[in-house]
RNA sequence: AGCCCCGUAGUGCAGCGGUUAGCACAAGAGACUCUGGAUCUCUAGACACCAGUUCGAAUCUGGUCGGGGCUGCCA
């Protein structure tokens, strides 16, 4: 493969852009080795095939404004008109087209235009420019030209020059793919095919480069790698593998029809290659304290823990536990519902690859469970149960006295309607959801995850898959939440939540 | 309105003249489980419409309806 900028407008091309482009691409899984192209890299072989337009009676210079050109194309419904400078001599043309080269005008004094028909049903067809003067330094050529060809004059070659068989693209393209092939015709070289498809669309977010500009300029995000972003270089950041976004891809496939793709879809690629992929851990991201009534208060013990049940060979670890130990609070309900299997007064759980305990008694401030008073028993060291007994659930824990603090950011979706952009008369800002980022400054999280190093991906046991932030510092170990894991629980609960809902008022 | 493109389960794709119209996600039911995860089993669900060609049409032709794109010296 290879990898070409079509760098054919100075004003639009940056460096910074080129080469996030380039990174971008390459974590992606994508090697063009030594194959990196530009536009630019032609520009002279462009300038003599727009010379032999010329000699050819194919391509004049214009003098008209722009507005006036704007204004002869015509309408959608209404032929456009002929300029008065259309019939120029090819000896005048080539006159006028090389002093544009030489910077003898001024910024759209005059542009090159090909002279094909001004009643052309397709718009594009109607004398398109192929040469505009502007008199800006390019990033790869410096100030060597003040002319640029536009991208419709410029792709066709680019293509022909590089002998590209299939040149694809994007379906807004179809309506130029006659003058591609006219310019190709015209000058009768290589001629490739152009082969357009619909670009991707997901739910819940945009996808166009034009708003995605507008959210990061005006703030509503964090940057053009804001884990929120369908950016590659936010889902990067966000946790996304280039696997699964490959494999997303190609599930997901390509059509001629603008289409819009599930956000769950490519959260089941994200995980399905998570999962055999991540090593666990236990984090509690709202700590809820438990003590160990019968448990010594000088002990602590060492506990194995598997790296990854998906992979025996990634081997165990050790967790300290100890008489006083953080769950999470979402684990413990006084009053639970009937289908609740976790921690409430009275029942036994067990402590994942700890012991089953039991919870005697809550401790409550405010209303609000502060501590909760437990025992363990010893003789299910490890999680089994000697006797054969059966406990409802498994929940996640961390020694207070050995936990690692670390700031949790969770995501969820940018927006709140799954098509913010197709809402008539709505712009789409309306519809960002103002709880797609909250943070959590006081997790706890098991002593291992110490050495974990930016942009590592992990699973926290029972609550999803994340991975460290770069923001990560000494002092403040960040992570982000890139998909929480499946729950037929929290499932349950949103189904009660809406079926609720019309009832509410 | 002129030109171009596109219509297959809720979603995304496959099907290229003869298939019980296939796959994945989502949905529903169940099994299993030291993650309410993973895994496994099962269920429901679609050819926009109308003509025509043909022994036979989701596939070919025409029309209707519906969706999208196009009036930058942007790409």
């Amino acid at each position: 493969m290879r990898n070409r900028f079509d760098d054919t407008n100075p004003a639009k091309e940056e460096e910074e852009y080129v080469q996030s482009i380039i990174d971008n691409v390459k974590w992606l899984g994508f090697d063009w080795e030594d194959r990196l192209f530009f536009a630019s890299d032609y520009f002279d072989q462009m300038y003599e095939y727009a010379i032999q337009l010329i000699k050819a009676g194919k391509a004049y210079v214009d003098d008209l404004p722009a507005d006036q050109i704007t204004e002869f194309r015509g309408t959608l419904t209404q032929p456009g008109k002929n300029s008065p400078y259309r019939d120029r001599s090819i000896e005048e043309n080539l006159n006028l087209f090389q002093r544009m080269k030489t910077g003898e005008f001024p910024d759209g004094q005059k542009v090159l235009r090909a002279k094909i028909d001004m009643a052309h049903p397709n718009l594009n067809m109607r004398d398109p420019v192929m040469y505009r003067i502007l008199h800006a330094s390019h990033h790869r050529t410096g100030d060597r030209w003040c002319i640029y060809p536009m991208y419709d004059w410029a792709h066709g070659l680019e293509d022909s020059i590089e002998r590209i068989t299939h040149s694809i693209c994007t379906l807004e393209f179809e309506n130029h793919r006659p003058l591609y092939d006219w310019f190709l015709d015209a000058l009768g070289v290589y001629h490739p095919q152009q082969i357009e498809f619909a670009r991707l669309n997901l739910t819940y977010t945009v996808m166009s480069k034009r708003l995605l500009f507008q959210l990061v300029e005006e703030g509503h995000v964090a940057g053009w790698d804001d884990p929120r972003l369908p950016t590659i270089s936010g889902m990067r950041r966000r946790g996304y593998s280039p696997s699964s976004i490959r494999a997303f891809c190609k599930r997901i496939g390509v059509a001629k029809f603008n289409s819009m793709v599930d956000f769950e879809f490519l959260e089941h690629n994200i995980r399905e290659d998570l999962n055999k992929t991540s090593p666990r851990f236990m984090g509690v991201l709202r700590p809820l304290k438990i003590v160990i009534e019968n448990y010594s208060d000088q002990q602590t013990e060492e506990l194995e823990a598997v790296n990854n049940p998906e992979e025996p060979a990634r081997g165990t670890r050790k967790i300290p536990f100890s008489k006083t130990l953080f769950i999470e609070q979402d684990d413990f309900m006084e009053n639970p519902p009937k289908d609740y299997y976790r921690l409430t007064v009275g029942r036994e759980v067990r402590l994942r690859y700890a012991y089953f305990i039991k919870c005697l008694e809550v401790i409550k401030k405010d209303g609000r469970p502060v501590e909760l008073r437990c025992s363990y028993d010893p003789a299910t060291k490890g999680g089994y149960a000697p006797d054969g007994r059966k406990v409802k659930s498994t929940i996640h824990w961390v020694s207070m006295s050995h936990a690692v603090p670390a700031e949790v950011r969770l995501y969820d979706r940018l927006f709140t309607i799954a098509d913010p952009v197709g809402q008539k008369g709505m712009d789409f800002k309306e519809f960002l959801n103002p709880q797609s980022l909250e943070v959590l400054r006081d997790c706890r999280i098991e002593p291992a995850m110490k050495t974990l190093k930016p942009f590592e991906r992990f699973q926290f046991e029972r609550l999803g898959y994340f991975c460290v932030d770069p923001d990560t510092t000494k002092d403040n170990l960040v992570l982000n939440r890139t998909v929480e894991l499946r729950s037929s629980w929290t499932k349950l609960q949103k189904q009660r939540r809406k079926n609720q809902e019309p009832f509410n008022t």
